[in-house]
DNA sequence: TACTTAATTGCAAATGAGTTGCAGTTGCAT
DNA sequence: ATGCAACTGCAACTCATTTGCAATTAAGTA
């Protein structure tokens, strides 16, 4: 509850974009993203169409061709988390968002606050620290 | 020179491990990677055996079998880079480096410190910051 | 509402990084 | 020098992701 009330808009609510073509295939794509609780790959996404729509045949290229489009209109977040050879997704709510993996079971924890102002964990979670990965991004002198 | 002057290790003597089976093969693993500026992929080390070993038929199962050797030992650090679809390799020695990463050229800049302390580029650089990524890792109450 | 066209999709084949089984080779400890 | 476990080359394989292409469909326009 007090955890909870921290965030104004904890279900502000989300639409499919406008500016996009809307299908049925993107629709379903955008519901599952914009529910997930955290970043899922595109065999998940995959994956869960088929327990929400019966039969529908779906292709795999499909969902990554949506993700794409997704992404290059800045909706979708795409990043590689450690030790995973496949790409996550996460649907962007205006945050920004950065995560602790376990590097056993590769459980996401969320960080409660950006790490460039300080890295801290919800001291619920007692998470063991063992090493951290960063990389900023942007352009250099050469490419801006 | 006055940048250079802050590591008192500059060319800190990089030997081959003590601990591990030394062959011709790890060998010039090894010595592409100490002498690397910065992280390569095992294709690039694959790539550089040939220039500097006159037809050597190396294995790229090779490459890849000894880099996870040397990770395992903590010798190498793996990582993914924003937006690369494969893994690039570093041979650690000692510190623990940051990068940020060009979005163009893929460039990659070293970042001074630690980004937990303070996130800072060399000025001279005249790097834009557009994103970060940050992702620690360790292990979960259910895994420790 | 019917028409038009570019965007989207399904399918199947291709790609490319990384892995693996296996038989032959080689460090290195005894 | 010798013996064996570790390492290597090779070729086949895995698996996430991409791509070509013909058929389908969204969405603006007459």
């Amino acid at each position: 509850m007090s955890i909870m009330s921290e965030n104004k808009h904890t279900h502000a609510a989300v639409h499919f974009p406008s500016d996009m073509k809307k299908t049925k295939q993107r629709e379903e794509i955008f519901r599952i993203l914009s529910e997930a609780a955290e970043p899922i790959s595109a065999v998940d996404i995959y994956n869960r169409l088929f327990t929400t729509m019966e039969g529908a045949n779906f292709a795999i290229s499909t969902v990554y061709r949506a993700l794409t489009a997704f992404e290059e209109k800045g909706y979708v977040t795409k990043s590689t988390l450690l030790g995973e050879d496949m790409s996550y997704y996460e649907w962007n709510q205006g945050q920004h968002k950065h995560y602790a993996v376990c590097l056993k079971c590769h459980k996401l924890i969320p960080l409660k606050s950006c790490p460039f102002e300080h890295a801290k964990i919800d001291p619920q979670e007692d998470f063991t620290i063992t090493g951290h990965k960063l990389e900023l991004y942007g352009y250099c002198k050469e490419c801006h």
